[in-house]
DNA sequence: CATGAATGAGAGTTCATTCAT
DNA sequence: AATGAATGAACTCTCATTCAT
């Protein structure tokens, strides 16, 4: 097994972990058994435990923005540009029960970002802040220019439309982790959480 | 000081510390401290500091589901009836800094209903999961009859227009939790968090 | 008992298991047990097992610079005052087996000095340095007058006439501490540490 | 490269990387890096870390003690012996900066044989303790020879002498080794490290 | 012979929780 | 009722040592 290959079985295991237990409660060695790697290992390619949600984190956040920049060259209008972003949300979190796991992770581990200390971690923080930050911009630039062109609601600003559109897939998406784990039903399905979004497009944030 | 007043104390304290560390770097010292009482006194009232985090939760979810009774007795049609529920939303979360805290403990809180194992909160995460199905129902029963008296878009099944719901608001009033916090811009305030709501549910919601 | 007493039976106890089995293999449980104590308690006194080290090798420093201070008052010739400040070596360390054990800890303490990067632990530090130059700087002194005033042997400089005079002291009680663990018989008791100073300082050192 | 050069290697890097962390703080990886092998390779020349110590110690005390056969024989009253002994240890720690090093692993080492269990490790454990007795030994009995012949003072036991040597010697050096490693000026330099011997034994042990 | 990835025992350390005062 | 000193379980993390390649 590659280094890389290796590094990115910890990465999984511990998305899953993180998921199911919550950061506070998984251990280092149960992401290890689970990765199928000795605990001491781990420390190989992770400094530490916070380091391996932030580097979850921060793979999610280079891997969006990457196919943001790949998908919006090709779209020219505002609505088709935030319909591709929000299309490679989809892909990115609805793929498998696996990549499901993703949004409980991404939701614990931002807030996470304040209470670093651990000098070797900050250069990783500031890179997710970055990348955080690009992500929010490519959305509200879209938003921007749609305001502008006439096409998008000005009711708001883009920032709010943002953080409304975000709020939304996130909980939809999380509805679905969530019906994952418990087995319980929770009303709707994983088409449901495009649907939503699409008609969200068209009736909330079309003018 | 009465009995009552310090529990409440140590629920304003245990907030603040809570949202501002999280609940994994928050130590029951500085929670005490914060409350002006000592470390072991804390134990009188709460069983332990998941006990405490419980409690923001369980007492948010009463309170909004209390006053969500008293404004839907007044309220005729399903409009009027999202609206209002919505309204308690804020009226409990952006009164002021101190209730805008509550967004981030809410958040923390519910994913670690999964991890009780203490015989002695069983109790308390089984009100906790009765009052947030009762919050459910009564959005969705409300999202049911504006889609039966045909005011309601029927795109969408009502379990799903409500995580929207509850996904953009959270998320809003999150971006101003943010922001009061790390005093940052987010490009909004307060006013527009309401008026997103608003424009959600004429837009998004309605017909 | 009272917050200095537990303090200083933490520096006893560690100062114990130090001298016998060596910081490396000293463990804080043994310390702590060793003084009573549990072994969290100590991390209220000590920030770490390194903070215990220092702390003893600053206590014996700053101990007797003190005592040098006192004495060095009332002594006028340089060979009265280097007499009086060997005789304090031999109080502080002769006095018991509990002091001779401090011979080790020092030996094996100086040498930690380079390897701390704890934040918390660079203001102990620099005592410690600033401690130890001051007891060099008092025997050097003395040194130079005596080599001035011309009683003093003036082949050697009063670095390397000072280093003698610890190195010999120095390794007499090293070989006292020996005997007393090892019970193994050295060929020389507590009596002859103080009449080896005492010939160095006649035949060595004077003129 | 030989088996024996590369064993040599290994005692050298060893020494060096000892000599400036200190054992504790001294890995395996770095003296293996250090001596260009890999970290496994090592376990094929010593049994473990604490073997490469004793190995070093050890092998100082054989190489000193052969000297010290070779420079005898041609010697024959005891102030010429005992500056035999005593140009022996400047030979062989003052001939570089590598082995300069030695003295602060040989104060660090000796320590350690009381915490010797493994049993590997007994022999070289019972060897380190024959050559030390050995050189121990030679000391003093040229110390006795010279008190009967009359040479030397009579006031102190040999033993209390050869500490008194062996501490003054030890100190001197110690003082170049940290003064080489910390670039600070400690005030003499490496010929004065003769000289003190040479003084001590005229001034402090002969008549 | 040589590597260095992999192991896992065992240490330091933290802090929720208890309880004598 | 109130304190905060004291406990000790359980975690993270290190690194000497092993072993498949």
């Amino acid at each position: 097994m590659s280094t890389d290959t290796k590094k990115l079985k910890i990465l999984d295991s511990a998305t899953q972990v993180f998921a199911e237990k919550g950061f506070l409660y998984a251990t280092m060695a149960e992401i290890a058994k689970n990765a199928g790697i000795s605990t001491g290992l781990t420390y190989s390619y992770f400094k530490n435990k916070l380091d391996i949600l932030l580097s979850i984190v921060l793979g999610f956040l280079q891997h969006i923005n990457l196919k943001n920049t790949e998908k919006l060259e090709s779209a020219s209008d505002p609505v088709e540009k935030i319909y591709a972003v929000f299309h490679n949300f989809e892909d990115l979190l609805l793929k498998d029960e696996k990549t499901l796991c993703l949004i409980k992770v991404l939701n614990e581990g931002l807030p996470h970002l304040v209470m670093i200390n651990d000098q070797d971690l900050l250069e990783k923080r500031l890179n997710i802040i970055k990348e955080n930050r690009k992500l929010i911009k490519t959305m509200d630039l879209i938003i921007t220019e749609g305001q502008k062109k006439g096409v998008f609601d000005k009711t708001l600003s883009p920032s709010v439309i943002r953080q409304v559109l975000c709020g939304s897939i996130e909980r939809v998406i999380y509805g679905l982790f969530f019906s994952y784990f418990s087995k319980e039903d929770i009303g709707y399905k994983k088409e449901d959480a495009g649907k939503a979004i699409e008609l969200l497009i068209n009736k909330f944030i079309k003018k």
